[in-house]
DNA sequence: GGCCAACCGGACGGGGTCGTCCACTTACCT
DNA sequence: AGGTAAGTGGACGACCCCGTCCGGTTGGCC
């Protein structure tokens, strides 16, 4: 991740890149021109390809952390005594993030699911979050018929109301996570149409063709 | 809308060009190339241009039909004797467009603020749904902190899901509709964050900046 | 049938992005 | 200090998209 055979000077720039691409992917969403973030880091194009030489290897080093984030939230759920608490930190926590890294949504949910690492972190969240899941039924707190599915249901739902609201893309996600967390609990349950055949690898795709 | 002048072949045109712009909207989404249309229509870019001088008023004259049928929902709801009924079913309806047509929630959600028949339209569907919200709630089965900001909430969150989901999108958006309509019963109320400071018209713009 | 205006389609210019190439510069080791 | 390989940046080609222009074609009225 921090190739250590490079000079001097490339690492430099490698970090001004990172940084400059990190602000913009925040700021704008993923689509920002190579030449934008060559601009604002500094350096000509060229670097820029040398050290990442695709659009898509410099997007997963970018959210590679951020990812990890979003798998330590997971964790941090676990260790919660309180599984319903730990249950809606966590979802509330991941929104957050959403909402603030505007290019975060983007990039691990609407691109790359070729990417091995986010595949082998994705599977560890997902795995970690049933275990969420179980034990928040089990306390008789979330209901039962809670999928998987609607996590990543949430999450698109989520990702819906931050694209481009702006100022209101805060507020947005707070009160639509709330609703959604109070039909997650147990004592609102009523039928519900079935879930859909979604898994968290299903996020991608934007485009079906 | 149908211009009567036209020569015979200009009409048939124009015709297939409406019809190839549908359906390659409906599968696709709004970023479809006017030079695919005009392919698919079996014309030259030239005459699609000729009729519908830009971009954007081709897809308005698309669009025009399904956003009366939007506002025609609204006014089933409030002919609904049930007003809660009618308040649901609404929101159902509107979905369930939202999924079937692709390029229909962009088209009216993510573009051309200033199209001034989109604009009536929409005061009109607005100004029909806030009574249709004022008779739910007045019969006691809305909520009543629910704001007319969380219809937005929910057509983007919508919007979220239904964007490249695919197969899974359908059975998604109805789950998703499902939740959140049980959380906005009155009997399920509990304290929310503040509703976001969104109108039906801040469904535009996907770039802030 | 014949004529003319309306209509047609492909070629084209302008703008934008991705990723590459190459002549020049510079860090770093000896 | 000096040589060399690694590093640098701007120019460049390929591609795609929007919207326009112009020479050829055709509908429809007389």
């Amino acid at each position: 991740m921090e190739p250590a055979g490079l000079r001097a000077d490339a690492r430099h720039n490698r970090d001004r890149i990172l940084g400059a691409a990190r602000e913009a992917y925040a700021a704008r969403g993923l689509d920002v021109p190579m030449g934008a973030i060559a601009r604002r880091a500094g350096v000509g194009v060229a670097t820029l390809y040398r050290r990442f030489p695709s659009r898509e290897s410099l997007i997963t080093e970018v959210f590679g952390d951020e990812l990890a984030t979003c798998a330590a939230v997971v964790d941090e759920a676990l260790a919660d005594p309180d599984p319903w608490h730990g249950f809606c930190a966590a979802i509330e926590k991941v929104c957050a993030m959403q909402v603030a890294d505007r290019g975060f949504t983007d990039a691990f949910l609407t691109a790359f699911p070729e990417a091995i690492d986010y595949e082998r972190t994705r599977a560890r969240a997902e795995r970690g979050f049933a275990e969420v899941i179980r034990r928040a039924k089990a306390a008789g707190r979330l209901r039962a018929d809670f999928a998987m599915a609607d996590l990543t249901l949430l999450l698109k739902a989520n990702c819906g109301v931050t694209d481009g609201a702006g100022q209101a893309a805060a507020a947005g996600s707070r009160r639509l996570v709330a609703y959604l967390l109070q039909s997650f609990r147990a004592e609102h349950a009523e039928p519900l149409p079935p879930p859909p055949r979604l898994t968290l690898a299903h996020l991608h795709a934007p485009t079906p063709r």
